[in-house]
DNA sequence: ATATATACCTAAGTATCTTAGGTATGTTAG
DNA sequence: CTAACATACCTAAGATACTTAGGTATATAT
């Protein structure tokens, strides 16, 4: 990521929800992805996003397809039914965080 | 904190947040105030609460004013003239995450 | 020929939290 | 009156999720 450690902990749900929208991405595909979304003020990086992926995977919210492109590997991961349903549960949460951030950074209860 | 893994990283920004609005607040009354705002979503946990403000002084954001109230031992927080200014940095930093989160979650760019 | 882009990967170190304690005083319920 | 809960501070061990800094290999552009 960049810079900010706000980041922590938000990454496995950014993965999730690129891959809902998708259905399928490889690795390096959703590092340009979020460059691309957030105008490069947010990078995945590589040291992060495949013990991640593969963590998922592992949980059995993945699935993994390896194909071969321009004598390249690519792995191809997608939503398993049990990973649709975390990346419902990880949206909810996302954006109750946020309310509360939102809610915490808003002065209106200063005025209480 | 309660739950959610994305709070990581986000609790300096609420204690400097809630220093700038209040002017002085002492640990316990951090934790209380939290809880309350959130209406008991969010709650900052002394083990990350008290390391985080002694970290804060250290790095010369914050400073403290020991008071006896009750018989009991309360150590008021304020922010310095750089803490002031690392809580608008921090803000900034907060509204930049939250803008690209609900730019990587909301799937306006998946039409593309 | 060299750098950059594509595409995968891991390991060591760092930061931030959770969990689980500890100390001590004040207040409330049975 | 005593036991539980609230107030108020604290630390240490462990978990987790990153960053940083590598490594491998192929394709393309300068």
């Amino acid at each position: 990521m960049r810079n900010s450690k706000l980041y922590k902990g938000s990454l496995n749900t950014i993965i999730l929800k690129l891959l809902e929208e998708k259905g399928k991405m490889y690795g390096y595909e959703i590092t340009q992805k979020v460059k691309e979304i957030t105008k490069d003020e947010l990078r995945v990086t590589e040291g992060a996003l495949y013990p991640a992926l593969h963590k998922l995977e592992a949980e059995g919210f993945l699935e993994v397809e390896v194909a071969k492109v321009d004598n390249r590997i690519r792995k191809y991961y997608k939503l398993t039914e049990a990973g649709e349903k975390e990346t419902v549960n990880r949206l909810l949460a996302l954006e109750d965080f946020i309310r509360n951030m939102q809610q915490l950074v808003n002065p209106k209860w200063s005025l209480e």
